[in-house]
DNA sequence: AATGAATGAGGGTTCATTCAT
DNA sequence: CATGAATGAACCCTCATTCAT
């Protein structure tokens, strides 16, 4: 679905290209997790990927190339991920939030790799253009849709007191702080926990439509 | 009521010594808002104070020391805010938890240098064990005094359905991903959005206790 | 018969790296030679090898690592002379004990550049084990073959009068002197000069085995 | 005698002025003997002299100038002991050249600090003019008064195969090598022992006038 | 396509020197 | 006189980038 997995179907050499360039990036991600995004240099990179130095600016043209597609691969991986899981989801926008929210807190995207990679492109978003466009790309979709289903059970349900601005806001910015607690307080936190936290507020907020236990 | 505040009182020599401290701490903040904390150097720090490269090393041992010390400043600073905020407010227990989930939208604590400054150093947490300390004795005296209040009004309002750590993350979540956005999108969202946001969960979680426009 | 050039039989890479490791260790001594070792830098040893600056770090880990080497390698070298010295001679105890001795003016070991490199490094010894370590090897064996000799030679001769210990020490510390002298005053003392006063005085002390005039 | 004692009969002020220059002399001294001459700052030495930094460039104009009164300190210390010797030892030749040997193991000279001091200087004697230049200075008197001595034993008692330059070359060298000795391997060697060393070479070459055991 | 030796700009740090107190 | 905070040039070292192999 991404484009990296469709550039793999051309001829071998592009393949091959491409493997590497999924393989920096992979590394790329592990190096940032360890040694976090100032310490990440293409020396540690390439030793990540058990490589040669001059790989990088041989697969993409600079660093910062490396580090731009690189959050646009985990960026990528996010949309691809929460798009499935809305199609493979129920079709009652019940069914459609709760995927969605979940999706935050599955192992494929819940990782504290990737995690690590978020915050650290995140804290420098306000000094780089190009990672806020990223990041908001990222947003853009999924908020969006978090809000249609938010403003439709809204209706469906007649919470009047509810704003739909606020909730949405409030579940997203939920997501992301408990993605911090993962990263920094990992003993205190975990997949499990940060989830069911998400849905005890959906319990609140949405009784007829939401139930505690009914996972 | 914090350290430095208090030094400053001392004699003229030592004075000027934490006033120097303090300037170049206050142009650590600026210049991590700025350029991010990869980019921020001592000479930027130093231009920043308009004063000269080899000042850092003379005041800190080294750059590392600086970061850290702007780290604690900081959260110091922030402590120093709810623990005034809490003997502030009204003594009911909503009354406190008000204040102290207010604290976190209040324009000395909710700045957006000193957002940029917490993210930088949470996503480098996980690499530096000496951050991740200093920012965990941040949390955990807010994060108790938050677990307190709610589950003192979880006993006084007899809210049966509400499970009191998960609210608590919940609500330190929201106000983490919260700064979040002030800091990634400052366009869509404002501090006082922020604090209505976490209001009417407020609301919803405890109806009897907060209701809807009591500001 | 020195490591150096052992190993420039290996392959053409590995070679190339050792090649260059003594490139920058001969622009060590004549920088040394040149401008002090207080004054020598990373910049002077680049330059003395028409190489760039972080050249030293990628072949020595760093200024100090070079250094050490360019101690080892003339220590190194000076053993590998008198061994070789002492293999060439003839065997008789008195021509094996004049061996010794003119290899402190021969001119491969008493060149102007590596005296002053000696010095430099004796009169940081106290300060540095070491560089205390690297000299005390190359004095240990040395002594201990001039010692063997002496004392030889006193026996063969009777010299009922002579302690070899002080022989010894006077002996040594006499070609150390004469190095001195041919490194502060080139003008007032030279090679020739030097070697004619150590025979002078092994004339005195052993007019049976040595007489004037007989080089 | 020396300069620096004629001139603290002056007014007080200048008598205190001379005091401090002495102390940071003193300290420079110690300081190049502890760290070595690389390793010896400013700081260093104002830490030694328990004083502040500004102070050198107070009293010296540059750092660079209480180097060379250093040294010529030294020097001059050196020069007044075996003036002195000479004056206080007997008039005969042999004891006057006894005396002169002497001095350079007496405890007042023969220190391993100050011995520290020389060799640091003479170690870059190549690359600074100024140093060689006091340097020779300290060894001109010596040598030529050794020298003088030197041919009137030679004359006195008729010992014909002797060469005076290269017996005065091989003492004043031997000299040098022992301090060497002490500089390096202070256990291997001490100054009775190195004074032993210079006289039994003594009595190798002059019989007629030095005898073993004869202190 | 891949390597890794080499470069050199720029990083943090040291330190001789200056100067207000 | 003496201090020590402040400066800024120069140090060693790192690292993104280049290039011959």
């Amino acid at each position: 679905m991404s484009a990296v997995i469709a550039s793999s179907a051309t001829s071998k050499r592009t393949a091959s290209k491409e493997a590497r360039r999924q393989q920096l990036i992979q590394a790329t991600i592990q190096s940032i997790a360890k040694f976090g995004l100032s310490d990440t240099t293409v020396a540690t990179v390439a030793s990540e990927a058990n490589l040669s130095q001059g790989i990088v600016n041989l697969h993409f043209q600079s660093k910062q190339g490396l580090l731009i597609e690189t959050l646009r691969s985990v960026a990528d991986e996010y949309k691809d991920a929460w798009e499935k899981a809305l199609a493979t989801a129920g079709p009652s926008h019940a069914e459609q939030l709760e995927a969605l929210v979940n999706v935050d807190f599955c192992p494929a995207v819940c990782d504290r790799t990737k995690i690590a990679v978020w915050f650290a492109y995140w804290s420098e978003t306000k000094s780089r253009p190009t990672y806020r466009k990223l990041c908001a790309e990222r947003d853009r979709g999924y908020d969006r849709k978090l809000s249609e289903l938010v403003k439709a059970l809204i209706e469906e349900g007649k919470y009047q007191s509810l704003d739909a601005d606020s909730i949405t806001s409030g579940l997203s910015a939920m997501s992301a702080g408990l993605w911090l607690d993962l990263l920094v307080d990992p003993r205190g936190m975990s997949r499990e926990r940060a989830r069911q936290t998400c849905r005890m507020f959906l319990c609140q907020l949405f009784p007829q439509h939401f139930t505690p236990h009914a996972n």
